[in-house]
DNA sequence: ACCCGTGTTCGCTG
DNA sequence: TCAGCGAACACGGG
């Protein structure tokens, strides 16, 4: 489910559900010990039990949990959460496991908590000391375009150190954190730029249109789930986006007869109207 | 059976 | 040295 609007949901449901609170027991699928790279499940656990969450932070599709060790206040350890493609995170009073629960945590007030994650593609990766930012993978990221804002000659000048299709380098969490396949499509169908154009020969009228894409299809998305709405593509899930996913459909901008393409750009799937967008 | 998938990482190539 | 590319990871749904 995951790019920067689902991420940020999750985030949020972490804090309403668990911050300030201790985790008093730990039960991992013992058939996903690859979400717990480097350091193993027995690790995690030994790690996050009986600690208390105190801050859960964001960086583009990162997660950055901050917990307080149980048996000495003040020590603190960190978990770098990634939910990959198919990782949400659940819970409630006494929710049972979904299907695929592959860690579930039980706090001190009741709430169960639950990752649940079908490919695994996800990560529950151990941070000594909470000191994320000495983690090279972290410290690669981009500007997160929420919570740091997005100008468009920052996005220029990013996309000019590139020769890759526009869309194809959106997805390069280097240049802004939190960009994924669908938010992409959904930007440069809103800014009508070609996704197929040479990052690098945008013009800066075309860079300020994506960077107004990229802003209103993220506000777009926060919007919906604030409401409880599902902003993924989900099985018999109504399509809330304007390209993603349709091809053969009509364009949705007022009066472009165009009809909906899908391409394949870096082995992913671009939607896009060849008629608006160039 | 076959193809597709909201993401990342690794190894190869020029 | 490095940008760019394709395979790989793993499982479920259409």
């Amino acid at each position: 489910m995951p790019e920067l609007p689902e991420v940020e949901h999750a985030a949020r449901t972490l804090r309403r559900l668990a911050l300030g609170r201790r985790i008093v027991a730990v039960a991992l699928d013992a058939r996903a010990p690859r979400l717990f790279r480097p350091d193993g499940p027995a690790a995690f656990r030994r790690a996050v039990l009986g600690a208390r969450l105190v801050a859960v932070e964001r960086h583009g599709k990162q997660l950055l949990l901050t917990l307080e060790a149980g048996e000495a206040p003040g020590r603190l350890v960190g978990v770098n959460a990634h939910l990959g493609m198919t990782g949400r995170w659940t819970g409630g009073p006494a929710a049972p496991p979904p299907t695929h629960a592959r860690a579930s945590l039980s706090l001190d007030d009741g709430t169960r908590l639950h990752y649940d994650d079908p490919r695994m593609f996800g990560r529950l990766r151990l941070v000594p000391g909470a000191d994320f930012a000495a983690l090279p993978g972290l410290a690669a990221l981009g500007p997160d375009p929420v919570r740091h804002g997005l100008d468009a000659a920052g996005l220029q000048a990013g996309l000019a150190r590139t020769r890759r299709p526009v869309k194809v380098a959106l997805l390069d969490q280097s240049l802004l954190a939190g960009v994924g396949n669908i938010h992409a499509a959904e930007a440069c169908w809103r800014a009508r730029l070609d996704p197929r154009r040479r990052a690098d020969r945008l013009t800066g009228a075309e860079a300020a249109a994506l960077a107004r894409g990229l802003r209103a299809t993220f506000r777009f998305a926060l919007a919906k789930l604030d409401g409880g709405e599902v902003v993924y593509i989900e099985a018999g899930g109504e399509n809330p986006f304007h390209v993603y996913d349709r091809a053969g459909a009509r364009c949705r901008h007022p009066g472009c007869p165009g009809t909906v393409r899908r391409i394949v750009q870096a082995q992913r799937s671009t939607y896009f109207c060849p008629r608006c967008q160039r």
